[in-house]
DNA sequence: CTTGATTAGATTGTACTCAATTTAATTGAG
DNA sequence: CTCAATTAAATTGAGTACAATCTAATCAAG
């Protein structure tokens, strides 16, 4: 009765599903919220790196979300028609796309200010176990470029 | 200067944007070994649980996946068409799907039996900290159902 | 037995994700 | 200078995800 073979094909054995699983979920914890702004986690997400830098290349936004054009191509249009940003080229090389917060997008941040509190009341960690959990994540993202 | 509320809207204070992107860049590392396969990631976790099962239900299934029937229904049929599953109505239930290996889906076990290996060669972790990250990422998924 | 509630799956619509290809701008070796 | 290589976005196509709705089967209270 050897099957130790197969003993990592297993659901449970493996540190990809729960990962992927657990992403997803978390995510997902952000909809109620979001949604009453009128935009996803992804759009979020764009929008947070926004709030940091009001002015950014679409491919300097890909490297820190870890997203391709093929994503963020529609997802700016789609916050640009919403009003949050402006999209134009560089001037200086007109291959680069430059998306700009408008005054509108501005303002979502006073209203995006609290969520992170009220996720992190859905989920509750060890804070040592959050911290952990952090670290380990960014460990696989370093690897990974 | 009291800008302390918008501290947790900072894209590196964020646990969920880790998790996200970590999640995105391993199962993406998935890929090179699946598309030998022609199956995709999501096909790969079904199938590895027929390989543990041979016959279930997709509403057992979906709650194994943490998938619902909107990505279910065409994934299943999809994996039909490939000709690794059968999908057929219970006889005593007609509500269910019950969704069966074929031969071939079997088969295919036998390749796929190197994969968590050789993934697992690209994402080096120390032992404790893989044994954390599971811990903590099924303390999330336990959380959220 | 009957009908209202529940349940499983399918469908629809929107949005994301990524591989692969295309287009246009810039760079750099000779 | 010039043209081949590189680079940033856009596009295309396949496959998820998931909310919302719909259909059909089963259950359960009366």
């Amino acid at each position: 009765m050897m099957d130790k073979k197969y003993e990592a094909l297993k659901l449970d054995n493996q540190l990809c599903f729960p990962l992927y699983a657990a992403a997803r979920e978390v995510v997902n914890s952000y909809h109620p919220y979001l949604s009453k702004l009128d935009i996803t986690y992804t759009q979020y997400i764009a929008l947070m790196v926004m709030w940091e830098h009001e002015m950014i290349s679409a491919k300097e936004l890909g490297d820190k979300l870890h997203l391709d054009s093929g994503t963020l191509t529609p997802l700016l249009k789609s916050l640009e028609k919403k009003g949050y940003v402006t999209r134009r080229r560089s001037e200086e090389d007109e291959r680069f796309l430059i998306v700009e917060l408008t005054d509108e997008g501005k303002n979502l941040k006073d209203e995006a200010a609290e969520i992170p509190m009220k996720v992190s009341g859905c989920i509750k960690l060890d804070p040592k176990d959050a911290a952990d959990l952090y670290r380990i994540l960014y460990e696989i993202l370093n690897q990974s470029k």
